[in-house]
DNA sequence: TTTCTTGTTTGTAATCATTACAGTCAATAT
DNA sequence: ATATTGACTGTAATGATTACAAACAAGAAA
């Protein structure tokens, strides 16, 4: 379901886009933990395996990979933006509790509405906030 | 379709929130321009009617409207925080190319995810990007 | 009216995420 | 070995948002 390593390497490769270190680094960070992370979580994660790694490096390669497509880009409500690897329209649920964002499987023929005939969609994106599973059940013991 | 000025007002009223004069402007502008502003928006709008307006007293506003109700955020990609006073369940778009936010009407029980049969959702949020009819038709000329 | 109390507004300063930029570094080609 | 190109780094700048303390306004009590 979710896009390889070795997958995503190639399509670096086939956009003519060099894999340093770095970029390789994140690369595979972003692709074992499909957790949405933010900016700070990826740096966070990678800084003490890089030590001279910087944040700034980590905003460009992502962008990077927005730009060409291997990751999209999440707003949620508390104004920071997650990175996505999974590319295939599918929406999310985030957890009030505890912060955590979840993948949630669309019927994307459930997207069309008649307001929007005549625009050109480029992008569409659903989002659910509440309390998931995890946390009603700590709730109820 | 969008709740009246009037009822607006009386709905402060009810939760026991002072009618202040800018409570009063910024609540008659969100009701009378749907436009889904930024606190930066709602500010240049008034702040040459109300000359001592802060910034501070919009940002408070505005959220202490989301604590009660009357408004709900909306995050755009953008790294900026909206305000739409229309808080029944809709979706939106927003066009690349002016910026601008367009309500969308939706079938909301089209959205419900298998995903999300354990999970207690409070509050869900379609977004469209792309070009709209409008700056379609500009293009083309 | 004056005083007191409560809550609102204001302006400045702080915070936090993100971007700009310029210098440094690394890899590859010549 | 040198030159060129592009990537990386660190610091500074930006921009949105929040924190905070002082000033202010309105209504209640004296």
């Amino acid at each position: 379901m979710n896009p390889t390593y070795e997958s995503l390497k190639q399509e670096l490769l086939n956009q003519d886009i060099k894999l340093s270190h770095q970029r390789l680094k994140i690369l595979e960070f972003m692709a074992s933990n499909v957790i949405h992370p933010t900016v700070d979580q990826v740096y966070q994660a990678l800084h003490h395996e890089i030590p001279t790694l910087s944040k700034t490096t980590v905003y460009n390669t992502l962008n990077l990979f927005v730009e060409v497509g291997l990751c999209i880009t999440l707003a949620t409500e508390e104004n920071e933006i997650r990175y996505d690897i999974h590319t295939f329209p599918h929406g999310h649920f985030k957890c009030k509790k505890c912060n955590q964002v979840y993948n949630v499987d669309i019927d994307s023929h459930a997207f069309t509405s008649k307001d929007l005939a005549h625009f050109e969609i480029h992008h569409q994106e659903v989002f659910y906030k509440g309390i998931c599973e995890k946390c009603l059940l700590i709730q109820k013991l």
